[in-house]
DNA sequence: CGGGCGGTACACCGATCGGTCTCGGTCCGC
DNA sequence: GCGGACCGAGACCGATCGGTGTACCGCCCG
């Protein structure tokens, strides 16, 4: 019936390891480390995934909801809704603020991308739907906001913040107000607020 | 005396090989299909090299001057001087011409940073300088060109370009002007020609 | 009480990993 | 012509890869 918490325990422990070891060690890290780490059983995680890329799969497809929402983009009811700029711009606040922790190593969703290099991956194909979401809302919000191109705007913002994840996960960056500056010349040329 | 073309020619040929197969299948491919693909013995690759590590990290050192070349931002003294805002598009220009070619996977280099996740392989050292040098051209062009803040610009500029290649490299983007478009607003920004 | 059911533990499979080593051949200078 | 440097072919090493098969255990439900 899987109402309660421990009905669910043995998966969410997996996809909660492969979560954290993916995105740390890339997707190469082996299955026996993953079960070690996850407390599971090879065994069990086979009866639960067909194989290793589905447990990649589904581990960064249980993540996509929580990214959108931590950057602030999910459309709550909570609070009144700020106006566009401002939340495009608090995208790129979030952005920096999780790129300064040294565990950072990227948006996960790319990493993927660029480490499995084959698009018709089962987990390439979810990372691909999340970044398509990324910009259909950045897309929203400059319609929102009155850009004068918002399709171009949210593809160029899409630039920004793909590389800026992937510089600064690379160590190559350290950002520091370098990706809201960049928008906010992006907004203020497309004549949005 | 390394004077004729085939003394060096084992080695080039796996340096050839592995440029090719490292971008193409990534980090990941082994060292037995690299030396059947290069026609070169395992045994000859460990006399040129101490480990596979080093044979990636040799092969993206070679590959680093014609990359920056290709983009048109080497010191030639054949052509008359363009005016900075004209080298810079055309970086972008170029960029965009290889990312239409269906086998483009993003930046070399950027992309080794990513899949290893480790600065300290030797591949990422030289994989660092190379995306350090390509700022540092920006920012130089940027200053000739009178921009206020060369830094600030050269880093945006660095922000479309990385972005741009990885997301064309993962399929998620088309570029079709986008970089070109981005860059030139950047610039007008910038108080930049 | 008994039988599934979900779970762990662990041996095991063939394949492949990075790396070493031996063998035989080819070519070059003496 | 001979010795040695060089090199390709490929066997071999222990480790690890993704994945499977087997046996055993505890727990809940009838």
């Amino acid at each position: 019936m899987a109402t309660s918490t421990d009905k669910t325990s043995t998966r969410d422990r997996l996809l909660d390891a492969a979560t954290e070891l993916f995105y740390r060690d890339g997707v190469s890290i082996g299955v026996e480390a993953l079960c070690r780490a996850a407390g599971v059983s090879k065994r069990s995680m086979y009866q639960l995934f067909a194989s290793k890329d589905e447990v990649l799969a589904a581990s960064l497809e249980r993540r996509a909801p929580e990214y959108g929402r931590r950057l602030g983009l999910s459309a709550e009811e909570s609070e009144p809704p700020r106006p566009p700029r401002e939340r495009i711009l608090h995208v790129f606040e979030q952005l920096e603020a999780a790129s300064v922790q040294d565990d950072y190593r990227g948006c996960p969703f790319l990493s993927a991308l660029v480490e499995l290099k084959d698009p018709g991956h089962p987990a390439s194909v979810v990372a691909l739907r999340a970044k398509g979401a990324l910009v259909e809302t950045f897309r929203a919000e400059a319609e929102r906001g009155g850009a004068k191109d918002p399709d171009l705007l949210a593809r160029q913002l899409a630039l920004i913040f793909d590389g800026a994840s992937a510089r600064a996960g690379a160590g190559a960056e350290t950002l520091q107000g370098l990706t809201k500056t960049t928008a906010a010349t992006l907004l203020d040329a497309a004549g949005m607020n």
